[in-house]
DNA sequence: CGTATCCTTGATTCGCTTCAACATTAGTGG
DNA sequence: CCACTAATGTTGAAGCGAATCAAGGATACG
């Protein structure tokens, strides 16, 4: 609660503000009113600066705020004691990072910064203390986390059931929606994330991935420069997650006969 | 709050009551005070049967309540356009189910039950409203989604990672670890679900599931009957985890060279 | 301009799936 | 009680999709 004033000038001298933030329509505040909204601005005290590749924070730290992210992007990820790393999130901006902790009181995942980022610091026992005088805060709270929960069984889901192309174009598509919703291009945008990311996301090694990339671009569905995606044909790929549907020149639609 | 007076001694048959359940260890009332838990058998107020194969809730079912297991055991699983199924979860005694319906008002996975089972039903505004009150209700309420979180993590670690033998060692280590927990035993237990299931949430197909089954046993790992499992040698399994560890003969650790 | 990182593509290998046959168990009704 | 059936589980053989191994190309960076 005590604002600390420790170097709010030097950079750019942000006061942070979710009233004056324009990420309000994706982010904890949903939903608030400004008035309501003006009291969390009591709790998101301050933001953290986080530089392309470094940590947000790390499996094992002890855990006393969730994340906001403000600009930037980032991956959560889990590493196994041989080394593997398993991709669990990509995360943009106005989502919430560190839902991780609250259970054991210590981070289960490692959040990195895929580009310079910045990041609104919500002090945990803050917001259950708010969430506990605004009920629509605490709603709002509970459904991200709920979200959160369904997102997770999407991705069971994309690693269990579907094959390699169908993993990819589910990616690409949740990525387009995404940007979509953030006032981006639906059909045009730069991936923040490697080869291998992506692959360790989908649960698929990066030449599979890549394969799978120019194998998208052969049938026209995309371009692809490097990082660069251009969606040319969204059916397209929507139609991959649709196995027997009437792409299948072989397959006579009986469901509708 | 008022401290209703319906004293432990007049045992009022089908009453639903926190405090008289021998699961307050395992459920939503972990960490709470006796006086603390009096004040959720308020809002703990039906219990509701479910016979083995039948829904708790369904895919797009308006979402009211969370469901807290009080005896047997459940299945939650996505099914695709096309048919195929994705096991998302199995719960057993004391664990929540329903928490994906919060984000969207409607449920967004299919609960089953994989045994005749009973559950306590919690409904979701009053859970709401009790927690806004106590503190410690909230924190255990975000502990429990928070841990939900972690676990899903887990999966698509499993899922993203893993080969098959190590998907089912870790699903059988994690399954005798929550018998354990239960008072069961942990080297011995039967299970509730098919191998299809099975092989549904480890994203493998049945054969795969029965022949890592086969090769556990010839390896005496365990003894398998049907459903009736035996762990025999739990460090052997937990072997399977670490691939690189020093149980491959074949394989000199370079790395402390 | 040289080096490191990331990406693409080809050839080969391997693990899991698919297909198939049969075994076991449980439930049903004569 | 046993024959019958359906559901479930086991095991083998063949095929396929993704991983692995390997080489070269593109891009970013100091």
């Amino acid at each position: 609660m005590q604002v600390n004033d420790d170097s709010p000038t030097n950079d750019t001298a942000l006061k942070v503000s979710c009233s004056q933030c324009n990420l309000t329509g994706l982010c904890l505040p949903v939903g608030l009113s400004n008035q309501e909204i003006n009291l969390i601005d009591q709790i998101v005290s301050t933001r953290r600066r986080i530089k392309r590749q470094q940590n947000l924070y790390r499996v094992g730290d002890h855990f006393t705020a969730i994340f906001s992210i403000r600009s930037g992007s980032f991956k959560t990820d889990i590493l196994t004691e041989d080394g593997r790393e398993q991709v669990t999130g990509f995360q943009m901006t106005g989502e919430i990072l560190g839902l991780d902790g609250i259970g054991s009181a210590t981070h289960a995942c490692n959040a990195i910064a895929l580009e310079d980022s910045e990041v609104c610091v919500i002090n945990f026992k803050d917001l259950e203390r708010l969430s506990r005088e605004i009920e629509s805060l605490q709603h709002q709270f509970h459904k991200i986390m709920s979200q959160e929960i369904v997102r997770d069984q999407g991705v069971m889901m994309l690693l269990g059931s579907m094959r390699a192309e169908e993993r990819l174009a589910a990616f690409l598509l949740n990525l387009s929606q995404r940007f979509t919703a953030r006032g981006f291009s639906a059909s045009e945008f730069h991936l923040r994330m490697t080869r291998e990311e992506i692959g360790s996301y989908l649960g698929l090694k990066l030449e599979t991935v890549s394969r799978a990339f120019s194998h998208f671009h052969e049938n026209g569905y995309i371009q692809v420069q490097q990082k660069h995606i251009r969606i040319l044909d969204a059916q397209g790929l929507k139609n991959i997650l649709q196995p027997n549907e009437n792409d299948d020149p072989d397959c006579v639609t009986k469901k509708t006969a």
